[in-house]
DNA sequence: GGCACCGATACCTCCCGGGTATCGGTGCAG
DNA sequence: CTGCACCGATACCCGGGAGGTATCGGTGCC
């Protein structure tokens, strides 16, 4: 299987529509076409399921999206990771970390001041991004290692190392009745119809449907807080970042946030080693 | 780049000669030479060092041999995974488990019986396999899931989950002096120069250097071992299956291996999760 | 110094990936 | 129910590039 096949394939099993795929990937659709149905007479299996008007996927056409989507992310990862390195032989070594906009600002600056203080560090570049886009910048080779959170963020597929743990808190307008309550429940903060959870863009860029708020960023979601259309559950950290007219209430049963370190396993670098090492002894 | 190139590159980083790699490709020299060029090129890194009568690799040709065959591995795991999720649609559903040959048979046929007991349970086809090729198998998607033992097998890149911890023994002809002993340490076993341990077969099939006999099975293993050529430091649960002219004394400060039951990320197998389900509950 | 070895170059061929034009089936509007 | 718009498949052509053979040029060893 080639990988301008798969190519092909993901366009076709994303769009739906062979005509807008063609145009995605900048080819002509009777290619495209023929791309798919050779890949389909390779593979002996019927990826697509062309009934009439709408394409959609077969069983196996799923397998072959994921498959495929990560299959894609691994031969990007090995053109950078290898662009990276003839850079780091030329006398250009450096780190890229990509974490969360707007998390975890406190550990990170510690541990790059940690870090820098090594012998032999090595510059660290740092890249913030929206939610749910970190995995895939380190599966890519966009990234060297990030932090991560889970249970939000998924781990799967690296190896990583805990840094911290924390509680979380429901971020509120200040002088809001909750404000005086020592904890809640999360039963208590479902049942503030007036204050509905905002709705981050997922990965595609679509929002979800829901009461809430569209939000892009921290400072949108701040503002709407602020003004008493939107409430947030925040790991407590998020506290010192904070605009002083948001309140904060520890939600007692709310999912304990781990703040892990990631990296992509078989990572053979000697700079990476001492970030982790570093990050392990705050 | 294409898989084609990545193929190419893998097999010349790996043989280190362009004659004998086209070979191996079923190709000849001067189009490979030139496929290598043109993924330099176009990369622009230098990947190989071709000073006078021997090929090197770069820096940057080591990080794309590593990386290539881990994208070539994902690559043939969304064909094969594709593959097998066309016949499972069509009423042939199945999971493979590789696990080292000759271990962990009484974990496993246990795991078999509690998940051939549950409801909706799959058929579960058994591959054995030499040591260090499980990770392989369950990278470029010939098997589902593994039974790994740390710390001899690298989990990295893998979602897995602890079964069972075993500390282990040191196996000797009956009847060797050791045998009366309680306990051993480490330095007691490296201290038997009669009875060194015996060399496994790389990934590649070379052997590494070393005092020891050869060895390729553990029939092969046990005889040397009652021959008094060899002796073995192995987790415990090898007794069970042990030849009755064999002895085993504990080994105090041996590393404590863990047997983990492993299956690639993102799996989203509906028997895949019960199997993992039923290894758990043991 | 000659020779064997090995990667690079030159040159040719043919396959295949891509383009345009068009067909054929489906579903909706009037 | 009929025409039309939409969309994927097919037919056909063209050009680039992957692969082959022959050969060159540099290196190291006898």
């Amino acid at each position: 299987m080639e990988t301008r096949e798969l190519r092909y394939f993901v366009a076709v099993a994303e769009e739906l529509h062979f005509g807008r795929a063609a145009q995605r990937l900048g080819i002509a659709q009777p290619p495209l076409s023929r791309a798919i149905q050779q890949l389909e007479r390779r593979l002996g299996v019927t990826l697509l399921d062309r009934t009439g008007r709408t394409v959609t996927l077969t069983e196996a056409g799923s397998v072959l999206l994921v498959e495929g989507r990560a299959a894609l992310d691994a031969v990007d990862a090995a053109d950078r990771r290898t662009r990276r390195a003839a850079l780091a032989a030329a006398g250009h070594p450096g780190l890229v970390l990509v974490t969360k906009a707007g998390a975890s600002s406190e550990l990170l600056s510690k541990l790059l001041d940690a870090y820098a203080a090594e012998p032999g560090a090595v510059t660290v570049d740092v890249l913030l991004c929206g939610p749910g886009e970190q995995e895939r910048l380190l599966r890519d080779g966009r990234a060297d290692v990030a932090l991560l959170h889970r249970p939000f963020d998924s781990t799967a597929g690296f190896d990583t190392e805990e840094l911290c743990a924390e509680e979380q808190v429901l971020v509120l307008p200040a002088g809001h009745p909750l404000t005086g309550r020592a904890g809640l429940r999360m039963v208590d903060v479902t049942a503030l119809p007036r204050l509905p959870m905002p709705r981050w863009p997922r990965p595609d860029g679509t929002y979800p449907d829901g009461p809430g708020p569209q939000v892009r960023d921290n400072a949108q979601l701040q503002q709407l807080i602020a003004l008493g259309r939107a409430s947030a559950v925040l790991p407590e950290s998020c506290r010192v970042h904070l605009r002083r007219d948001l309140a904060t209430v520890p939600v007692l049963d709310a999912p304990t946030v781990t703040t892990v370190i990631a990296w992509p396993p078989h990572s053979r670098s000697r700079a990476l080693a001492g970030l982790v090492r570093a990050a392990t002894r705050l």
